[in-house]
DNA sequence: CACCAGGGTGGTT
DNA sequence: AACCACCATGGT
């Protein structure tokens, strides 16, 4: 199995720096994290700039508008009636006893569970709100990194979360790497094919490696 | 026209 | 705990 440190220096080289999500702010993050889900990164932009023109992008204006107001903008992206329900109830829930400072002085492990608290916040959002909102070193384990693991590993049975969480923080534990790591994942597994699990020829292609991610053990 | 996109939730076995 | 339908629109 190749060493993550190893696959992280080879995705970069292959794709080169993302910069996701390099300085906005944090609600708007949050937002975004809840649109994204399941959609792209284009409606999600437009959907973001939509709220953004309608000034509702503060947990204040959003707390307070009209819930047809929200859906509105949003309409773009996908699941839009759920997603403008959860926003309003983020919104809400940032204006009362939390808030976003509140947020950003709570400590990860306590964030994390907070969020989780929240309506669609599952553990990769709430993963992606703690790295791209907060500078937390989070990783994010989603389907790509999923396949991309199980493409690189002889083993017929997938590896668990918790083991490919692992098997990064082993290497990669600082906020900079991760929050690019996760982009190189995505951005290498839109390039690859990703129907079959089991085909690694794109990997070994791509990323100049020599069959399967190759030996050791 | 079928399939998928930077998931999560609620219900059923 | 594993599986499933559902959420819904836009792009290929």
């Amino acid at each position: 199995m190749i060493r993550i440190g190893d696959l992280y220096e080879r995705l970069l080289a292959a794709y080169g720096p993302q910069h996701w999500w390099p300085a906005e702010k944090p609600f708007e993050i949050m937002a975004g994290a809840l649109l994204v889900q399941r959609s792209t990164w284009t409606s999600t932009e437009a959907s973001l700039a939509a709220l953004k023109k309608r000034g509702l992008m503060t947990p204040q204006a959003m707390a307070a508008a009209d819930l047809q107001a929200i859906e509105a903008c949003i309409q773009g992206s996908g699941f839009f009636r759920s997603k403008a329900a959860r926003l309003k109830r983020l919104a809400k829930f940032l204006t009362g006893s939390w808030s976003v400072r509140r947020m950003r002085a709570t400590p990860t492990p306590m964030l994390r569970k907070t969020l989780l608290g929240l309506d669609g916040v599952g553990p990769e959002t709430a993963d992606a709100i703690l790295l791209y909102a907060f500078g937390r070193p989070a990783v994010i384990v989603d389907e790509y990194l999923r396949r991309l693991t199980q493409r690189l590993t002889a083993d017929p049975e997938p590896p668990t979360d918790a083991a490919i969480r692992r098997w990064v923080e082993a290497e990669i534990f600082d906020a900079p790497r991760l929050n690019e790591l996760h982009a190189l994942v995505v951005a290498h597994g839109k390039n690859v094919c990703g129907k079959t699990p089991q085909c690694s020829e794109c990997e070994i292609r791509t990323l100049c490696l020599t069959g399967k991610g190759a030996s050791d053990s």
